[in-house]
Formats: C-alpha cells, structure tokens, sequence
DNA sequence: AGAACTTCCTGTCCGC
DNA sequence: TGCGGACAGGAAGTTC
C-alpha cells in the first residue's frame, strides 16, 4: 500500500509527465471512484480543458491547482485535482492506444497520445476536483486534517515526545494516526518500532524520553531511505512508468512472519491491533511488564 | 476528546 | 478441483 515515500514517488512522476499539460477529455469508469463533486459530470466539466500545474503532497493526499489557460498574466484559477491511492490505486502514464487494464476507473486523457490512468483494483482510492471558490482543504477533510509531516521540522522530538505523552493508546496506533503524524503506514510503522526497539502494544504514555528520541530518528531514517529507493515491492506500487521501487529487499519485520530477526535471529512474530497486522521481533522489541493483555 | 470498532472492496491464499 | 472463509489495510463513520 502506498505510504508517504510511495505517493511521493508518484508526485514527483506526476510533476515530471503533467505540468502544463492540458486535459482534453475525461472519463469515469467507476463512479465511486469520484469522491467530490457528487455529479460524475460536475468532475469531467471541470477538468476538461484546464492545464495541471504543479503538484505537492500532504501525507498520502495528492494536489495540482488547475488554470483554464496558460497565458501568463491571463491565467485563470480552474480549481484543483486531488488524488488518494488508498491501498491499491496506482496512475500510470501510457499511451492512448495501450490495452486497458480490468481494474482501469478514470482516464485523463491530454493533448498529444498519453494520457493519465487511475487504476485501483480494491476501488478505495479516489480522486477530488475542487471548484476554485472552494477550499481543498475543506472538500478533502482528510487532508484537512492531518498532523505534521513526518519530514519537516515542526516534527520534532519534542512533538513526537508530546504527542505521546497525551494518550495511553498502544504506540503503533499513534504512529498511525493521520491527525498526528502525516503519512505514515502499516509498513514503516513497523519498520520504524523495530529500529526503536519498541513493542507496538506499548501504551504510548509509557515510552520513556531516549526512546521516543530514537522513535523519532528511526521514523525519518526509514522514510528518508524508503524516498531514496523510489518506494517498495511490498504491495502494488508502482511508479508513474509503470516501474517497481525496491525498499522491499531491506525489509526488518514487514511480511517477514516466522523468519529470522536480522538482528537477533529470533523468530518475527506477529499480532493484530485494531484490524492491523503488527510483525515485530518479539527480542528486540519485548513488551513492557506493566502492559500484562492476553 | 479519545479510542475502539465497523465498513468499504476484491484478489489471493489456506484448509477441508 | 472446488468451495468457503480469512486476510490484506487507509480512512471515514459510528459508538461509547
């Protein structure tokens, strides 16, 4: 499922392939698909004819504010185009005349012989046009509310420490948690406890000072590498070409059930917390006494 | 307010 | 070989 490094990855796909680019046609083969307006042809009409600009990413939210032309100082807002791969959606650059795939739901189709896919097997994805007197913010309530990126500065040690601090919820549901950290996934979030040494049942409250500092480092060290590799083999991520990142070749603990702890060479276990499968190396990453469940 | 649970969906995998 | 059920999980909605 695509995670911060994933959907960055797509951006930086999307900014290289669609910028000033203008959509001649759209078409919607998966109404659900459709998140905002509510009229499937509300969304075509408006992003029919209109040039995509720049796009940046909040989380795993995509955005690129639309003009109705590119005539410099002529240039009229047309809105924005909002887009969320959920667990399986992917958007593909291809050529007009490439077969379509069974699990295609929009096509945008620009000028010249490309044009852009959105294709979602598990159909949880969706893509937003927001009306240029609205708010994206607003129209994506998601995105709207959603705690700091994990990258940036005003994630700080102090934040995390904070954060924690406040709620006695087992600490892999706050690494969860959109509203308090940006973008993180099942993936890194258990990639970054097993590098912090930290059991995901341990109430959040209890995780002491030097870990949330190391909490913190191996959150960043994670996802700045996963960025590098151009995303993970883990699910059905791929690239805007088409193309599969590889961080799935260093994987501590995801999927890695039953095999040896890198570290330790203890057997990677696994539980469930809220619906989500947690693997964790049960050595490295020992539950705190005072958490006695089960 | 915080936290837990449910729902959405379909391809894959497992046991019988 | 076929079938039923479990599983995968991001985010929104519901409930307590």
């Amino acid at each position: 499922m695509p995670e911060l490094p994933e959907v960055e990855t797509v951006r930086r796909g999307l900014d290289r392939l669609t910028c000033d680019r203008r959509i001649t046609d759209v078409e919607v083969l998966l109404n659900r698909t459709i998140a905002y307006p509510h009229s499937i042809a509300e969304f075509q009409q408006g992003l029919t004819g209109v040039y995509i600009q720049t796009w940046t990413r909040r989380g795993k939210y995509l955005l690129a504010p639309l003009l109705a032309s590119l005539s410099g100082s002529g240039a009229i807002a047309a809105g924005w185009l909002g887009v969320h791969l959920r667990m399986t959606g992917q958007m593909l650059w291809l050529e007009t005349q490439d077969a379509l795939h069974k699990h295609t739901r929009v096509r945008l189709k620009f000028e010249g012989d490309h044009e852009l896919r959105f294709i979602d097997q598990r159909t949880f994805g969706q893509m937003w046009w927001i009306p240029p007197t609205q708010d994206p913010q607003t129209v994506m309530a998601g995105m709207g509310a959603l705690g700091p990126e994990p990258l940036a500065s005003d994630f700080s040690e102090d934040y995390l420490a904070g954060v924690c601090k406040k709620r006695d919820r087992p600490i892999k549901s706050v690494l969860l948690d959109q509203t308090l950290i940006a973008g993180l996934g099942n993936i890194y979030a258990d990639e970054s406890l097993f590098l912090s040494g930290l059991h995901p049942e341990q109430p959040s409250r209890s995780v002491k000072p030097a870990q949330v500092q190391r909490l913190h480092s191996a959150i960043r060290s994670v996802l700045q590498t996963a960025l590098e590799q151009g995303g993970t083999t883990f699910s059905d991520f791929r690239h805007v070409s088409g193309i599969n990142g590889n961080y799935g070749g260093v994987a501590l603990v995801y999927r890695r059930t039953g095999e040896p702890c890198r570290q330790c060479g203890s057997a990677i276990a696994k539980l469930k917390l809220g619906g989500r499968s947690c693997h964790y190396c049960p050595a490295c990453q020992p539950p705190i006494l005072s958490s006695k469940k089960r």
